[in-house]
DNA sequence: ACAAAAGTGTTAAAGTTACACCCATGT
DNA sequence: ACATGGGTGTAACTTTAACACTTTTGT
């Protein structure tokens, strides 16, 4: 090891995912009060404490500049070149989180956090420091991992109606399903447990049935070896 | 933000993985000279100056401590716990690292970096702090990433021949290949190259023709939506 | 009765797995 | 001529992809 230590200061950062079946992925973004990057958009985050873990750091930022609480937090990814802020070095391990749909939707309705708020990821502003290419990169881990890991049901309500499951993998892979074909791979998986709950409709069509994720037989069923892929 | 910055020191660590037909997979640890656990075995790896990348960092704490030079070096995770180093914070950023055969065996043999030592990865030794996690997160990630993507190929010579490529694989999949059918697969994919040399024969058996990656055919066929699986 | 969304099965094609014998070389 | 490792094809099976009509509800 070197000798001497470093003068670098240790930030973390969080790209927030939240879904609602009409207006698609969303993402969390705070407008900056301050220089540099002045009242432009950027991730929430902010610097580690010296007796906080990486993750607790996470979370009470983005309760400090959001009021949120996530409900799943996976590391992206750590941002260290020399330049990335104009001030002074600071690394940054960026985190992506995921939000379940209502959650969301009342987040959305709130407001608790005058300058945060949600951008569909399909049309977001332009962002300071490097946090395009954090956010880029977020966005692409989200949607490569919903397709070997069951992390979307993180982005739906615990009881959900199929559909949603699927317009959910539509947006996030842009393309189309095949409505049969899907369902049938994703329940021949066995982690879906049908509720005998309905949705309410909507005022047309014919109202879906509930599922739910059933997390502990996924993970009995990826001890025997089963592998999620969609 | 948070108002304050942080008195935490950023370090870089990596795994190294080298390869022989022989001994299989080792990875490259050194003897740790001062206390904390004095005399134990760690991770090369070290502090992070302030004006360099991190992947700088890492590739000049691996010069400095044990001579080698890494042609494959990518981020593994970030571990930040506040009392993952008994003396004071410490975030480290882990990657792993790849290094071709040739240059494996001419290191294993060399005694440049006296206090550091390959070591077959099914037989490590106990290790400083907690880089028995990382070590064990890094393997599980070379494990399963030669499956989807070709970094097998770092870990071997410019030329080889197939079955050193079957032996890898075998190797660190820990499980039994079909010779035919691993063959077929790796060459429909098309991105190897067959030379018009053979290896020189070691006295038994019929020599085999030299393979050789082709990078550039590898990247292209990704840009028109290839997977390579395993 | 019609519009809207949910629910459901079959067939062809592609991909994967299982399996065994001949070939080229050194001793 | 034998021992050793290299090289190769085919058939059964499994998985995936393509495809359209019926059901339930609200208006």
């Amino acid at each position: 090891m070197s000798a001497s230590g470093s003068e670098i200061k240790v930030a973390v950062d969080a790209i927030v995912f939240g879904y609602s079946k009409n207006e698609g992925v969303s993402i969390l973004l705070i407008q900056r009060k301050y220089p540099p990057f002045k009242n432009m958009w950027a991730i929430p985050g902010g610097f580690v404490l010296p007796d906080e873990s990486l993750e607790e750091a996470v979370r009470r930022e983005l309760v400090e500049e959001t009021g949120i609480g996530v409900n799943y937090l996976e590391q992206l990814y750590t941002f260290g070149e020399p330049d990335r802020d104009p001030r002074k070095r600071v690394i940054s391990i960026a985190y992506f989180a995921l939000v379940k749909s209502a959650q969301f939707q009342q987040l959305k309705a709130s407001t608790d956090a005058e300058n945060a708020q949600w951008f569909n990821f399909k049309n977001l502003p332009s962002l300071a420091f490097d946090h395009k290419k954090i956010l880029n990169l977020a966005i692409e881990r989200v949607r490569t991992k919903i397709r070997y890991q069951p992390i979307g049901f993180e982005l739906l309500d615990r009881k959900f109606p199929f559909s949603d499951l699927e317009k959910l993998y539509i947006t996030l892979l842009d393309r189309d399903i095949d409505r049969r074909n899907f369902s049938k791979k994703m329940l021949a998986l066995g982690i879906l447990d049908e509720t005998n709950e309905y949705a309410k409709s909507e005022g047309k069509g014919r109202p879906s049935k509930m599922y739910q994720f059933n997390k502990k037989r996924y993970q009995e069923l990826v001890k025997e070896g089963i592998n999620f892929e969609i």
